[in-house]
DNA sequence: AAGTGGTCTAGACCACTAT
DNA sequence: TAGTGGTCTAGACCACTTT
């Protein structure tokens, strides 16, 4: 039984050749040549890939086309390569998993069905943790900006801002656009920043954010900080996102599937 | 005075050379120099590249390796080349932020530090969802484990886990080494299995799962659901980590450092 | 000494976009 | 038509590891 399945799987992913005729370019037919080997079961962790002049002559391409294949690979964590040893098929490691934020971009995008609500919006005094964030003597002047985000008319988010007050700075009129999260985060606002820091942790909703979330207390959320930093490397903008987890899940996977 | 930074800044950016002496391979310098260039404002989003056949001749360097820096800078997310246009420096965007799960790994991987206390491990006849989640006939037979992670004595993380128990299947004996992580997500155990899906929520620690981790209630917290398959594409183990949000946080970083 | 991956060259040809 | 990025070749030379 065991051996009938090896007796099919093995010339069929053993066989393949690369079709000089196809649309997919030669070095894209070879990473997933070698990715089914490895999907498939062919080549297990630990197994070591055939030498590079061997790949050569196995599909006759030249070697720049086999290294660019490899390269592509051990970007994508599928191989290591060592130096006078040879390339290795890697274990799946639990710490290689990695979680993109376009989850929650996707809300912003998903424009007709998303409204932004403004809360509050005021000049006031930064505190002592705003004005260190920001980078401001203590009591400086900051926008205060509170929205809530309806995502197909559910509130799902709620967004708070700090953002540096100085009329001398172009950034601030953009960002007064404060119906619209594409001003900060999709269109002209993103091309203002150079650079931002990003935290993701778990925290329970305040009784506001419940009320405005209508969630029922205590309940659990994900809490988005972040710090963004104009072309100069001075912070503009401190805040972050409070999401309902019922309303945003990251998800992730690792190990090798067919194609990515 | 805006003039003066500029008559420093341009020509120390414009003006930098390879170094056919560096250890640094001549591609590395050029994707570093690039990446100065944008950090340092000297090229902004939206604005475009030299071409290749310019970048070519400023720096002495062939095609391909022009090439080679330009497609690293698309895979960092700083360029998009388009074919036929040219290569342009692209604005900062939220959802490119990613967060990696190697901070939990962090936590087993810091050995003599981290010790892992056994709660309970049973074999019981799996429940509806345990079942659907493992592809198992109702009632089938499952391991139930549930550990307590201590990190520098600190109660950290807990980790309930449903293993499939068949005696046909060596993993199980592999996986039998409650006591130790890295049975499963580090060495042997890794091997075994050729991918896994992965989801991170927020949620509200459990009266049993406060208890263990010495925290006081109503408290938020990660819950890390892994989902493991062998090499066969059969499910092996379904489980969660609970991760007290003050002992663990996800960071990450946008837009172009000097270098990475 | 033999074999491995790592870098780099100096072109060629193609597909696409703008004018 | 000119300029752009995209692919691919057939080598060369080097650094490293293993035998």
């Amino acid at each position: 039984m065991a051996f009938e399945t090896k007796k099919v799987a093995l010339p069929d992913a053993a066989g393949e050749l690369i079709d000089r005729t196809a649309y997919e370019p030669v070095y894209v037919q070879l990473v997933n040549i070698l990715r089914r080997q490895v999907a498939s079961g062919v080549l297990r962790p630990g197994d070591q890939l055939p030498s590079e002049a061997q790949l050569c002559r196995r599909y006759s391409v030249s070697p720049m086309t086999v290294r660019r294949a490899i390269n592509i690979l051990v970007d994508q964590g599928v191989v290591t390569a060592e130096q006078g040893r040879g390339t290795f098929i890697r274990p799946v490691e639990l710490g290689t998993a990695s979680f993109q934020l376009q989850r929650l971009q996707d809300i912003f995008d998903d424009e007709p069905h998303t409204t932004v609500r403004l809360l509050q919006a005021r000049i006031v005094a930064a505190d002592e943790r705003t004005a260190q964030k920001l980078q401001l003597a203590p009591g400086g002047r900051v926008i205060y900006i509170r929205r809530l985000i309806l995502a197909r008319a559910e509130p799902t988010l709620c967004h708070v801002e700090y953002l540096v007050y100085d009329p001398t700075r172009p950034v601030v009129e953009a960002e007064m656009d404060v119906t619209s999260l594409r001003g900060l985060f999709g269109g002209t606002g993103a091309t203002m920043m150079k650079h931002g820091d990003l935290s993701v942790e778990a925290t329970l909703l305040t009784e506001e954010e419940a009320d405005w979330l209508q969630a029922a207390r205590p309940a659990a959320a994900f809490r988005i900080e972040h710090l963004f930093f104009d072309f100069d490397d001075r912070p503009v903008s401190w805040g972050w996102f409070i999401c309902r987890s019922d309303r945003l899940r990251f998800t992730s996977h690792i190990g090798v599937r067919e194609t990515d």
